[in-house]
DNA sequence: TAGTGGTCTAGACCACCTT
DNA sequence: AGGTGGTCTAGACCACTAG
């Protein structure tokens, strides 16, 4: 929408939009919203990195500072930047601390948050079944490459999961480097895609025999399934994980409201 | 703390404040948004009604229309009212609607929501544990009520759930008038409490014989327990309910980031 | 001291809704 | 036509951070 009636020129300045065009004009916070959105996408501003400060982002569009302010202060409110005073507006990078909070959702009975701990136990590429093509969006023929780990929390393994992603949007991940515990941000520095938001399907399942056995549990104990499609900056799904856990000495958390 | 430091005259201006007042001093809109919180605590503005326009408003509490925008903004963002262009700002109420969206996260397999039929098991009145008055914050000797039921979706019995609240806050609750579906929307009605938050917890466990008979299942079977603590408009715990469900025709949802 | 974001104000104009 | 919230601007001052 924005994209369609919006030009940059090699300054960036929004063009090509009358500001009186009647009825359905995009406001102005949101076309600047957009620009800064895309040159996200495009890394044009690296993770960590300052942007430009109010003043001169809106000279530079052709807008307001109070216009530019909305604009920054919405992207805060999505997690895509974060705002230091006396210091400047920086690109949301994936630390450990946002990766525990945002992401990892199991918590030990007295309400603390550690790191799991990965082992690696299987790692292949091949074609993507329909089930994949379909929750990663592939297509026909596309590539995938998972990866099945144990994951212990306090030394005793508590989760088995299976990481599914497109082979062509992350090559050679699994190869040769070992993979780290936080991959969003492996994602974020090694692949340039910035995981934003995650969509999670939770159900209780009966542990299979094999699943038992990683996890020191009898045959048919209750998991927690938690079944995640996780998406880009541009809302594209990049990863389909499916982990099952035992709750019996942690708890998934939700805040509703 | 701002109301420490704010005091409203009959006409609720702000005063006692020094706006130039070195240090720890609580931004305007703060004050304002902690002024219009107090009167939705007191009922003073009832569910669904219009507040004051903006510039009444900034009239009245002596600051610029800006500032008092910016507050009501923040509270639209936190749920606590609604503003509609041309027509005015509402307090939010508990629709069937909302209900569903924030309250309710047991969707169909087609990704479907629907609102459950429920059936009331037991009901009854007590002494709180020990438990009970440590999750909801009661002192010794308070008493609760506590509402067993089953509850349907498409006609198949899917979540057996105990709701737990003090008898102090809500009297004769469960006493002649029949529990509609939508308790929040019953609190905020009858009592004038409205729930704005709730924490859940989620675990896997085995149904008990009880359960497994209510719902058709058998003994040991996989259910999704949600331990869920809901949060009043002034921050306080004021009802436990702890859900039992059957996720194999249902799944829980979560958004994260 | 200079530069950044944070707060606050005042005013203009627009889009929408009601009457 | 009149009132409401929504957008946009311009400018002042404050608080924090850095060199």
């Amino acid at each position: 929408m924005a994209k369609a009636t919006t030009k940059k020129t090699a300054a960036g300045k929004i063009t090509g939009v009358s500001k009186r065009a009647p009825g359905a004009s995009v406001p102005l916070y949101a076309q600047v919203e957009e620009i800064i959105r895309q040159r996200l996408i495009d890394n044009y501003w690296n993770p960590g990195e300052a942007l430009p400060s109010e003043i001169q982002l809106a000279a530079e569009l052709g807008v307001s500072q109070g216009t530019v302010r909305k604009a920054l202060n919405d992207m805060v409110a999505e997690n895509l930047l974060v705002r230091r005073q006396g210091r400047g507006t920086f690109v949301s990078e994936h630390t450990e601390r946002r990766a525990l909070f945002l992401f990892f959702n199991l918590i030990g009975e007295d309400g603390s948050r550690t790191m799991p701990v990965s082992q690696v136990k299987a790692c292949e590429h091949r074609k993507a079944t329909a089930e994949e093509r379909d929750r990663l969006n592939l297509a026909k023929g596309a590539e995938v490459i998972t990866v099945q780990r144990v994951r212990s929390l306090r030394g005793e393994p508590t989760i088995v999961d299976r990481v599914t992603v497109s082979r062509a949007l992350f090559p050679d991940l699994g190869g040769d480097v070992k993979l780290p515990e936080n991959l969003y941000r492996f994602y974020q520095g090694e692949y340039g895609i910035t995981i934003t938001k995650a969509q999670e399907q939770v159900r209780a399942v009966s542990a299979t025999p094999e699943e038992a056995q990683l996890l020191g549990l009898e045959t048919g104990a209750p998991l927690l399934e938690i079944d995640r499609i996780s998406l880009s900056l541009d809302a594209r799904p990049v990863e389909w994980r499916v982990s099952r856990c035992n709750t019996s000495q942690h708890t998934y958390v939700a805040e509703r409201g």
